[in-house]
DNA sequence: CTTGTCATGTAAAAGGTTACATGATTAG
DNA sequence: CTAATCATGTAACCTTTTACATGACAAG
């Protein structure tokens, strides 16, 4: 039930939403807490209607329906923050990758990696920018503080992950440079500068 | 087909693995890259070996089967390596929490970001003791080189949370407290130390 | 008047979890 | 001889993806 609580938080904010804006939220790779296919969603919120956690707020003519949470709702966001333990389980793509990288020849391998760090790259650009221009509108300040502190917190992953690809290509090639070394080095001596620099 | 990635990359190393071997691999919390539940592995074992990914190399007394990668396999793992795109796809039930912690009292919310930081720093510890006493073995100097170049990105990441996490609490604390300056200067001014100092 | 965006779904299949069941071997 | 660990599975259920289908409205 954890796309469940996405749309919660989601819907906490306030704003009544419908199910085309949630999954515009839950496809942006770069809003990425959570994503979920459009079928998901809509099927999701049928369920979370009969259950009387949302309701429909309003009915827009262009079709859409807007829904917001009902007090079951937030009560189960509550209980969900402070009685579910966290999830930690990972699921990781990109470094299951690189962790079989080896049994490739070194110049396919370094390709992949190259396309990586521009993937990054691109990631790096796309939250710096919502940074910059993301100005405090009519939400509460509590949410907006919360969103900016976690954006911050993507950059620095991004930049690290930048850093340390670009360490892995050091590595791949000089089969004596020390990993540790190597890679801790880059690690720390690349601050994050500050998004507005 | 994810789990089967992990499976073949696994095996990859040339170490004849059974069932149990692997499910520990895929539970093990800080070796972190995937993970599985025991029957999903079990079950899918036996599809892998019905398709020729995979053979049994051995049965030892004890019951156990052990497999190894097929020449097909091992294409398969190089064709899922260079041809297929990297899943960036990202689920995250922390940043998820973190992101609706708005809607809670302060007090609480700093206890739950408390006890994110306890769960941090136990996974810090445990990586740096991995870095620390892991040792080359009978392992290609390749492989082993790869595998501690992913371990000093994870504790990278953890300690970039962990110093964030701080920062939260201190933005949660003083709602004057600029939310950029107090995270990016955080997150710069904490190098991850060499894990061997 | 046609293309793009908005908007919502259904159905089938694949991927993954949970609960349960079983039994051998080893360490104390 | 008893508990822990090793070792493998089945069945039911939940979650997620993929492919398909539909149609209104807006802009050019």
């Amino acid at each position: 039930m954890a796309l469940r609580h996405a749309i919660l938080s989601a819907l906490s904010r306030g704003i009544p939403k419908n199910g085309y804006e949630l999954n515009a939220i839950f496809n942006d790779h770069d809003e990425r807490a959570w994503n979920a296919s459009p079928s998901q969603v809509y099927s999701e919120l049928t369920k979370m209607q009969k259950l009387g956690l949302i309701e429909v707020s309003e009915r827009t003519e262009r079709r859409a329906t807007n829904y917001v949470l009902t007090d079951d709702g937030r009560a189960e966001l509550e209980r969900w923050l402070t009685q579910d333990e966290p999830d930690h389980t990972i699921r990781d793509d990109v470094v299951m990758r690189l962790l079989s990288m080896w049994i490739l020849d070194e110049t396919t391998a370094r390709h992949l990696i190259e396309a990586e760090i521009t993937f990054q790259r691109r990631r790096e650009r796309a939250l710096r920018n919502k940074l910059d221009t993301s100005a405090q509108l009519a939400e509460d300040a509590r949410v907006w503080r919360n969103r900016r502190a976690v954006h911050v917190l993507w950059l620095a992953q991004t930049a690290t992950m930048i850093s340390w690809l670009e360490g892995l290509i050091t590595i791949l090639d000089d089969p004596d440079a020390p990993v540790d070394d190597t890679l801790a080095a880059l690690l720390s001596s690349e601050p994050v500068s500050s998004p507005r620099a």
